[in-house]
RNA sequence: GGGGAAGUGGCGGAAUUGGCAGACGCGCAAGACUUAGGAUUUUGUGCCGCAAGGCGUACGGGUUCAAGUCCCGUCUUCCCCA
């Protein structure tokens, strides 16, 4: 018998499965298809103990599904392009592509190193020009198809670097520049954006979808959609002031109107002797959060701005305010203050000594009194102080389900001062990043003919390579002296390219199509390979992307399907989530805090299979925990005592039939226990159920069982479950066991599921809810002789002392239990 | 602030969904083997108690013959909010 060395073991397997192609999935109509997609990463240099939890149980996954008879498509590949390895170029004066490129070659060779079924042959890059000339023409397609936009924005910039900031460069509460520590300004540039807000409605829809309850909770959240009316106020002064608001049943009870302090009107309606303080206030409004802005518990700011409105559907005056609570990014940036019935209007109202005038009445209280009250009421009620509409009922639902809003939304349309109006939180995607390691955006500007997309033979628009870094952070393609130079694709003429590049969530909401077929060159994907994959049956990650990225591919390939690419509307039918493993000081593993464990060191230490095992095994998978660096010792020693067990000789059978009974029983069960596992994601049992099995199995073997019938199914089943979780242990056992070549071609086993039951069953036997006694029973005994069995045993009668139980309850195999 | 998730031994976690709480593993303790042990192996290990027994799933109530699981309230931690 020789010892456990995984590292002997292991690349010899990986090398030898590389040269059989044992994990090309080609198409296969004969067989049903099972595309696993487990999300690409981010080539940040090095593979991180987190990739690693996330891929292994997928791998092991896409393993037992094609165990089970499935045509298995399991890809992998890169999300190249991003601000990391811009910041690289300049701190360390390292050429992006060369970063990058070279990050890649080192995580392959990391999840090589991972026994993983990945088809290589599959892999994409999203940095290479044959995958971004794709993302460039979807671009396009989408342009034509009046699907992408330009428009002005505001952007983060930093006064000081002179430049523009992604998102996740600006920090901190007071939003300053990650790299200066300069507090940001916003400024307006054009830039392109996607119609992702036409698709609202579409995306709230889940149907067909097994998903987690939270990310859909998280989507439609984020989606945001209210129902309500628009009404028209007029100032005084004769302007328009639209507002939107979900309760136009309580019109009647606005006694103010707040904008926001971006609002386009409040420059014009403030009057001269409010004029210092309104724009004293707007200026503080602008260094504040959105979060900070919206929050409830917050103490209400805000400053009058001497203008009125007229109330239109009762003529009364009512002050103008601007106050920051109000944002101009959700609805009109303006609203109706109704503060009787809205609890930060309520709150406004008080600390400004604003009007109270309650229009909805609850049932079966006193009335309500805007002098005396001291909260908001928002429930339903009656509407009163509403003219015609009082006595009208209006219940807690929103929209049209409520009869009041129903009535106030015709009457103001018949009226013509208000519609129905659906709002969203929503907005359009803006997808232009003033950066250079990016997709450039294939558009061309020209004087006469405007903005024209770069014509389809000469994508792909390629990033050039010699550029300059300058520490400003400038994007090097607007500095580049000739690469913007352009022609008019209509006129010919002297244009100019776009020197933005694409937000790389557009390069990963297609990825799923290029990994089908990355060597095609006349279009993203073939077409063939297409209808055989798509779409993806099984998505993991994490649930970090469960807004962005998720929503983003889902908008896109409905946008596909619109425009005739392609056929359905949802990328992905199941999702699942994995957790995040944490330092071992509990907190998020990063390098500036050195709590990072590096999987290389641990498969060079225990193994691939052991690190894999104990990645299954050492959280709920969907949970995520703090990583322990002894409980990989657990999983080692398992595997050292299945590699014991199964090499070691097999000497003579002298086991009683009970004891192959029991195997047999043991086997069945756990194969049962795992099968249910990987069906449900409940990975860490499947190690557990392994590990007791293989207790089992030494007490057989000690009792005789090798070299029985029983035990060479029990190891043949055990091997083919260890297989998708330890994929080099199985396979140099089976080899060892002169079994045919390759385990990760057998099929999954049936369980046999007469060989589950049970001969016996313990009952235990309560008296007054306490457990007193435990009787074994054969399987088959019916329920009143459990009951006089029970009633009959020492401990209980001790416990009667000759009275009469008051109750006796017997569940079915589970327990007795005697109320006295 | 709003929305969501979660609280079970020293630790990670089990518990067929209302039916024997703590499977499996780490750690720890004692023993065996050994020149040695950071190898292997045996046994033990929720807490209190010498024991009988009692108490135990964040805390306080409730429903039930029976609650980690269901209901009400409180506390704590974590995640998300362009």
């Amino acid at each position: 018998m020789s010892d456990y060395i995984p590292t002997q073991i292991e690349p010899k397997w990986q090398a030898k499965w590389e040269a059989d192609g044992l994990y090309h999935s080609d198409i296969d109509p004969k067989r049903p298809k099972h595309y696993a997609l487990t999300m690409l990463p981010y080539p940040s240099g090095d593979l991180h103990i987190g990739h690693w939890y996330a891929m292994t149980p997928a791998d092991a996954r896409a393993r037992y599904m094609r165990m089970n008879g499935y045509n298995v498509l399991f890809p992998m590949g890169f999300d190249a392009f991003g601000l990391p390895a811009e910041n690289a170029a300049i701190k360390r004066g390292v050429h992006p592509k060369v970063w990058t490129y070279k990050n890649i070659e080192n995580m392959r060779k990391q999840m090589r190193s991972m026994g993983a079924m990945f088809d290589w042959r599959r892999e994409a890059v999203s940095a290479d020009p044959e995958y971004y000339r794709w993302t460039q023409w979807f671009f396009i397609q989408l342009y034509k198809h009046g699907l992408a936009y330009r428009k002005m924005s505001p952007v983060d910039f930093c006064p000081h670097d002179n430049t523009t900031l992604a998102r996740e460069q600006v920090w901190g509460e007071d939003r300053h520049c990650e790299r200066c520590g300069t507090p940001v300004i916003k400024k307006d540039l054009e830039q392109w954006f996607f119609r992702i807000t036409q698709y609202a409605d579409e995306l709230l829809n889940y149907e067909g979808l097994d998903w987690p309850e939270r990310v859909r909770t998280l989507q439609t959240n984020w989606i945001g959609r209210s129902e309500g009316a628009s009404v028209i106020f007029k100032t005084e002064m004769g302007d328009s002031l639209e507002v939107f608001t979900t309760r136009p049943d309580t019109l009647w009870g606005a006694t103010f109107m707040v904008l926001s302090p971006e609002h386009p009107l409040v420059g014009k309606l403030t009057t001269a002797e409010h004029r210092q303080a309104v724009e004293d206030y707007k200026k503080q409004a602008a260094r504040q959060s959105d979060i900070e802005r919206e929050a409830t518990d917050k103490e209400k700011t805000g400053v009058f701005t001497g203008a009125y409105a007229v109330n239109p559907v009762n003529g009364v005056k009512i002050p103008i305010w601007t106050a920051d609570y109000v944002l101009m990014t959700y609805g009109t940036g303006a609203i109706m203050a109704v503060p009787a019935h809205d609890e930060r209007d309520f709150a406004f109202a008080r600390k400004f000594g604003l009007q109270i005038i309650p229009v909805i009445q609850p049932e079966g209280v006193p009335d309500l009194d805007g002098e005396t009250m001291e909260v908001a009421y928002v429930g339903a009620g009656h509407m009163i102080n509403s003219a015609q509409f009082n006595g009208l009922a209006v219940n807690d639902e929103k929209g049209r389900k409520n009869p009041g809003i129903t009535a106030v939304i015709d009457w103001l349309a018949g009226q013509g001062i208000g519609k129905e109006a659906v709002t969203y939180k929503l907005r359009d995607w803006l997808i232009s990043r003033q950066r250079y390691w990016g997709a450039p955006i294939p558009m061309i500007y020209c004087e006469k003919d405007g903005w024209n997309p770069v014509p389809d033979d000469e994508l792909p628009v390629l990033l050039p390579d010699d550029v300059a870094w300058k520490p400003t952070g400038e994007s090097p393609l607007k500095l580049h002296p000739t690469w913007k130079q352009a022609k008019c694709p209509v006129c010919g003429e002297p244009a100019v390219r776009e020197t933005d590049t694409m937000d790389t969530f557009m390069c990963s909401s297609w990825y799923h199509l290029r990994y089908l077929s990355p060597w095609y060159n006349q279009g993203p994907f073939e077409e063939s390979e297409y209808n055989y994959w798509m779409p993806v049956d099984t998505y993991t990650g994490g649930i970090e992307h469960a807004t962005m990225h998720l929503m983003y591919t889902r908008f896109f390939h409905k946008a596909l399907r619109d425009m005739q690419i392609t056929e359905g509307s949802e990328p992905m039918i199941q999702l699942r989530n994995q957790g995040m493993v944490l330092g071992e000081d509990h907190e998020k593993m990063s390098k500036s805090r050195g709590n990072v464990t590096a999987p290389d060191d641990l498969v060079h230490r225990y193994g691939a299979d052991a690190v894999r095992s104990y990645l299954i095994f050492f959280a709920k998978w969907d949970m995520g925990a703090p990583w322990n660096r002894t409980g990989i010792e657990g999983t080692y020693r398992w595997l050292k005592r299945v590699w014991a067990l199964f090499s070691e000789p097999i000497g003579n059978p002298s086991a009683s039939p009970e004891t192959l009974k029991v195997l047999r029983r043991k086997v069945h069960q756990t194969l049962k226990q795992v099968t249910h596992d990987f069906e449900q994601f409940e990975f860490n049992t499947i190690v557990s159920g392994l590990m007791e099995l293989l207790n089992e199995m030494y007490k057989a073997k000690e009792a005789g069982a090798a070299g029985t019938r029983e035990w060479s199914e029990a190891v043949d089943l055990y091997l083919r479950m260890l297989a998708p979780v330890c994929p080099h242990i199985a396979e140099e056992l089976w080899e060892l066991l002169g079994k045919p070549y390759s385990i990760h071609i057998q099929s999954w086993p049936k369980v046999d599921e007469a060989a589950t039951h049970e001969d016996e069953i313990t009952i235990p036997i309560q008296i007054n809810g306490k457990l007193r006694d435990r009787l074994v029973f054969p399987a088959d005994t019916s329920e009143e002789e459990i009951k006089s069995a029970a009633l009959a045993s020492e401990i209980v009668r001790k416990y009667l002392e000759g009275r009469q139980p008051k109750k006796v309850i017997v569940v079915q195999k589970k327990l007795v239990s005697i109320v006295i």
